[in-house]
DNA sequence: AATGAATGAGGGTTCATTCAT
DNA sequence: CATGAATGAACCCTCATTCAT
């Protein structure tokens, strides 16, 4: 077997164990979507993986590890959304502020099965630093860019009496507020609506802008 | 032993009761602010209070009803409260509505523990039906009494062109999402200052009304 | 109810507690010698002892303390044997240094379930630090007494050119050896024969004294 | 290819299983006097000996094996070295004999690490016939030579009253006692002075002999 | 011959629940 | 009404073994 083979197969071994890892995080991710943390089980997510019990153990080395993960595969995935969705967007301020409102509730990011997630993890947050820390880095990095944009929108709109830092935290609470919504009573709150709601807020706020 | 007596002891006996139960529900909800809902176990809740194992089982029958009476307590605990800022507040129905964002942030609401009781509940609700009714219960009237305000305010002040739906939705989700910051972020987030944000939200909506 | 009928239930019930923790460790002691220390699971002693799983880390909080307060009742009832075979032994030197070796071969001490113990802890001790205590413990106590006898009777007899110190490491280590031969080759040896070599060696030693 | 080569392979190979087999046994050795049997896995072996998981169920079939194979090479290994010793001895059977005493606490023989090993084995070997055979056998071979040998020495020094067969058996426990010793106490015993115990010991019973 | 990912039985442990006191 | 010892199912995890590469 010449270097090029073996280069080959070692790369698709590690690939492989990336893989594996994946489908783990996804496993318990619906796991956790479909019984809750507290019901989630090895056996629950290796059965979802269509695996065998000691495999988290393998690749993972524990279920704590395992939930870690998966929160910081949530993180990173939001994360990525948002950086992309700021990337797609026009290069006016505006547009782009309404590019990462609207990211929070389109497709990829608002299922249910990913707000039960997040708010899954939020649930343990107060009593588990390591959950806390993570999802605290979520919120802090989404609002410093939310804070920026919402002053360059201040700055070109001339709404001089307007304090960005306000603004921006009660948008990314209220777009929290309304997973919240969305995940109990989604009779009642869909993303459609939740994405008006939060562009109609902007839309008081900075006058003439964000029309819905 | 006459009528009389036995009738007095056996009200005695079931007040005693009703008061094992609150302090059984309050010993839950401080093990669930400390220890997080996954770690809160009969033993926790029982030490907790100072009582034996078996007690729970006694007074609750079983775990599931301990925490469902848990979540109920605090449900009504919720609503009293902002029925009692509703009947303190004046009578101009931006006082009222002023009053009603108000009690999400003061002491006997949001403090932390509370805080944390909610969002335990919260990221169990998506698979427990159980959960998520009486958390749906607690959203829709609150949001009902919160959309009548709004629109009081819209009728009285001649915001014509607002819709109070739309507000009193973004408003309540606000609410909730600072709620999260102050668990989350407490060095970030102080209930002043979501108070704060809350108000001035408001009196971007309401020209004129809501001065912070 | 009064004080002592309180005293009476409570002195039974702590009673009743030291009870269900020796009959778990002599249920401990017959897994041990009968399946040995690597095939002696939790299920093992439970099921010896006529118990549930459960019952053992209700007593003894983890498998790991129940073999350590196994050896520990192991290390204990051997010293009291010794203690006891030297109160009820003459008062001569060499009589209670008689008392002392033939304990080791005498029926309560030196059956083979208990050897099995010995050696089963003697296996794991060099890597067991807490196994090594408590064993050196064992030997420490049993060494000084059996030095002390040796010195005196070395007095008495007029033996100035021997060193008890060496005797009665010698003397002990061939106690425990023959154990081993006991433990090994039942067929081979039997508690009287390692009895007579003992005394037999004390007795070439001694010239006069330990006649078999 | 022809026949020459393809034996040489053939032979070369065997050669080389021959090694991985002893490589393994090292490491199992290794790994039991670092972390004791209990603690020893495929795993721990395997890393010892720097080579992968399954590569001792392909040279042992199984762990049992491996262990039994362990025992076995201990055994022979302690077997050669005595046979060793007595070609090398003096043709005098004291000398003989003292030969057989001092390979006993001799460097390679007597080292915490193989010391580790001999009571990991016999403290199974009660509950395991396959170890105790094995170690018994190991004892009733050197057990004979080391009558045969007491009886020379009787015989050539005319201690006629003396039994050769007890003499052996004390001694060979004794020396099997002092390796207990340096295990649990080597702060308190040492192979020199252990060896100087045995050799006392044969000094006193073989008046003139044994000079230490 | 050698690897190491995967399996799954069985281990120790936790904990909701029961029940004799 | 209250206790807490006892139960046993279910949990997480370990590890000997298998097998595709």
């Amino acid at each position: 077997m010449n270097k090029t083979a073996t280069a080959a197969r070692s790369r698709k071994r590690t690939a492989s164990k990336e893989q594996r890892r994946l489908q783990l995080i996804k496993a318990t991710m619906r796991s956790i979507a479909r019984r809750g943390l507290s019901d989630t089980t090895m056996a629950t997510v290796a059965s979802q993986a269509g695996l065998s019990q000691g495999i988290i153990n393998l690749h993972f080395k524990s279920k704590e590890r395992l939930l870690v993960e998966t929160l910081r595969f949530v993180t990173d995935d939001y994360r990525q959304a948002w950086e992309r969705a700021l990337e797609n967007a026009g290069t006016a301020s505006d547009d782009k502020l309404t590019a990462l409102i609207e990211v929070d509730f389109e497709k990829g990011v608002c299922d249910r099965n990913k707000l039960a997630v997040w708010f899954a993890f939020w649930g343990e947050a107060k009593s588990r630093p390591t959950y806390r820390k993570l999802c605290a880095e979520r919120d802090e990095s989404y609002l410093r860019i939310l804070t920026a944009l919402c002053q360059d929108v201040i700055d070109e709109g001339g709404f001089d009496n307007l304090d960005a830092s306000i603004i921006a935290s009660g948008l990314a609470a209220m777009s929290e507020g309304l997973w919240l919504d969305l995940l109990l009573t989604p009779e009642a709150m869909d993303p459609e609506r939740a994405r008006a709601i939060c562009l109609t807020h902007m839309a008081s706020i900075f006058t003439g802008y964000f029309k819905v």
